[in-house]
DNA sequence: GGCCCTCTTTAGGGCCTT
């Protein structure tokens, strides 16, 4: 199963939909509408295929690595084809074989995760002193209410306006929720998303050491805990296997963007636009390095593997 | 501030996130 297989459909809305993300300022929902295009082609494809491939980080002294097998579905493939390059398709069909269990059951496997692309935006750096503003995720199964975004109450200043445009007059307002009101929503949405029995994965540009950590600081600082079920995975380590990791700004999400050649529109710096991103960037990172869904669940880390210190009271 | 790399490990510096 690779993140081709899940989300090809949704990318191909993605990429129609960039320039159109979402503006909600809360807890607004944004739908997706089944492009007709998408739906033309999977009318025409044959059943699934699947291969098993050997892929290698070549990056020197990369501790990270993921082992093999992809799952491939032809109707992925097939309407991927305004997303992707030529030769990623060339790429991708080299590597078809049938599947001869899937050929003769005919059922298309369903995805090992609920995967939650998300991103943060905070008063600073520091996850002691600082406080979450705005969380925006996109589910990559896509659908109805694939994404969610909101601004939160961080009910003190914000410093650095200059670097995500949101202001103090914009979230310590009464009607914006603080995160203490905000969690029980956000598990909520989670759970509606959610496969019965499977967990939720979370993906985040340098999570480990920013996103994730600051999360748990703000539910330990609401005296809540993460459902344990929520698994964790890092794009930072990920992109440090295709670029020179010492090389400042090169495996940064605007690198990567940039490296991709992916069309960013809207607000710099404002979560949901990084998620959209992001998004695009997972799937370009998984299909370059040949990284499955099973695999990225194995390299997955959870709460208990994060190391954080208690926020300041 | 954690992670990673190296001119390292008895340390130091750069990257990445807002």
């Amino acid at each position: 199963m690779s993140l081709y297989s899940i989300c090809c459909g949704n990318f191909h809305q993605l990429w129609n939909s960039i320039g159109h993300s979402c503006r909600i300022r809360f807890l607004k929902s944004h739908s997706r509408i089944i492009s007709e295009t998408v739906l033309q082609n999977r009318r025409h494809k044959t059943g699934p295929f699947s291969t098993s491939i050997l892929a290698r980080s070549t990056r020197k002294g990369s501790k990270q690595s993921f082992s093999n097998n992809r799952h491939l579905h032809g109707e992925s493939v097939e309407s991927s084809i305004e997303v992707f390059k030529q030769s990623d398709l060339q790429h991708l069909k080299s590597l078809q074989c049938y599947n001869i269990e899937e050929k003769v059951s005919g059922v298309k496997p369903e995805c090992p995760a609920t995967i939650l692309v998300f991103d943060i935006e905070t008063t600073g750096f520091s996850r002691r002193g600082d406080r979450i503003i705005e969380f925006a995720v996109r589910d990559l199964a896509g659908g109805k209410n694939s994404t969610f975004q909101t601004l939160i109450n961080p009910e003190r200043v914000i410093p650095n306006t200059h670097i995500h445009g949101i202001s103090t007059n914009m979230v310590c307002r009464s009607d914006i929720p603080r995160f203490g009101e905000f969690i029980p929503i956000l598990l909520q949405y989670v759970l509606s998303r959610q496969m019965a029995g499977k967990p939720v994965l979370w993906v985040a540009h340098n999570g480990k050491t920013f996103d994730v950590p600051f999360l748990i600081c703000e539910f330990q600082r609401c005296k809540m805990e993460m459902p344990g079920d929520w698994l964790f995975v890092d794009t930072l380590p990920i992109a440090r296997q295709l670029v020179d990791g010492k090389t400042k700004g090169a495996a940064t999400l605007k690198t990567l963007t940039e490296r991709y050649k992916i069309p960013v529109n809207g607000d710099a710096h404002r979560a949901m636009q990084d998620v959209t991103a992001l998004c695009y960037v997972l799937q370009k990172l998984t299909l370059e390095l040949k990284i499955t869904v099973p695999q990225l669940l194995e390299n997955s880390f959870r709460v208990s593997d994060v190391a954080t210190t208690p926020a300041k009271k």
